[in-house]
DNA sequence: GTGGTCTAGACCACG
DNA sequence: GTGGTCTAGACCACC
């Protein structure tokens, strides 16, 4: 379900964060459906189980899942999900827009390579 | 010219190489000529030296900039300088755009988001 | 494992570079394994910890070795490294044989030297 | 008739003295002609005069060149330039060649490579 | 335990 | 004056 790449510099707990949200997004963790015990995790990605439970938190906090005490965690309502998702994403491409700004480039240039890149990366 | 945030949690020599890129790109430091000393800058902004040179190995070795040992560091040509802010702009539109892939927006969910974004970013 | 010639002018680093790039090419570093560790080279060698980590930055920016943060440094995977191995002497040989034509050196000339002082190099 | 490149690592004393060794292999800068007197050669390159008299001495010490109070620097007798010229080659190439097999390479590797390499930069 | 970063201060080669 | 290098020692995040 999930694989770590050991060459990515980020942290393996982020990594793993990361990992889940996409999961999430994409439906392949349903809201309200349970997700894997830390243990279980842990021993399937070979990794301390620390690091997962730092993942978990990381997740909880951000609203993604929320946790049953001796039951485990479920992943958020499908409102909540759809919600973090547009905004997590807004951020994320205002970001890289803004960025673009700050480096002088035109709006319309911005819009151009905007559009160009959507194309190849959806033809991939 | 440059300012330190010691909120960011990034190192403080990626800080500095960030912002002398953003002033290259803006040509506030227009190509060919000449940054401030590493020990110059270091005073200006209360760190060691060290770390500015390394900010300054690493615009080096990313090809914004040349060292002239006992002159002085120096902003790369024109065309140099056009074209690394071109691949690196559409290396970080790119990777933003690829993530919205892979969380599973459509594409022209996508592009209208880089639209409406892109006007908000371009107002303000 | 790592020798250091305090004879030699060239900085401390890139001696250690070098030299662990050969024990990469002749495999006595073989791919995936791990590298000693910042500070266990930096005892062995009595230098400080720092221009060990600089030469396993620099082997990392050049491909080599990549690192995990929190266990290690490791050798790339075997492609990667027959590769950079290949491309890294066929720029050598090239500086070489370009400095002979510059010389004024004949073609021949240049490859009766090459062939005898092979000869003589794979004698030793 | 020569040229500083300020991008070239090296320094600058090296540079110079390269380029006239060169221009005293190729015949350009004939034996027994006299130099360019050190403060001429410096105006024309927009360097200091101790950087040229550096270099210049540089070569007397190599044997390049030899020089007559009073009257200026001359290139050696033909015989002196022939002989320093073969054995100054002569190491670069085994330095290259050495390289390779240290890095592991056949013998028949590096002849073959270095065939082929001398093929491409004849017919450039 | 690992590597990453930063500091403070030193010496060197170059121009 | 410039950048390049090295030392000695510190603290941090991660696993």
């Amino acid at each position: 379900m999930i694989t770590i790449d050991y060459k990515d510099k980020r942290p393996l707990f982020e990594q793993v964060t990361d990992k889940l949200k996409k999961l999430i997004f994409i439906g392949v963790l349903p809201s309200d459906s349970q997700l894997p015990s830390v243990r279980a995790l842990a021993v399937e990605l070979s990794i301390t189980p620390n690091t997962i439970a730092r993942a978990y938190h990381q997740l909880e906090s951000e609203g993604f899942i929320f946790t049953v005490k001796g039951k485990g965690c479920f992943v958020a309502p499908k409102d909540v999900v759809v919600s973090l998702k547009e905004t997590d994403y807004y951020k994320t491409l205002k970001a890289a827009i803004a960025e673009g700004r700050q480096a002088g480039f035109s709006k319309s240039k911005v819009l151009a390579l905007a559009k160009q890149i959507t194309e190849e990366v959806y033809n991939d």
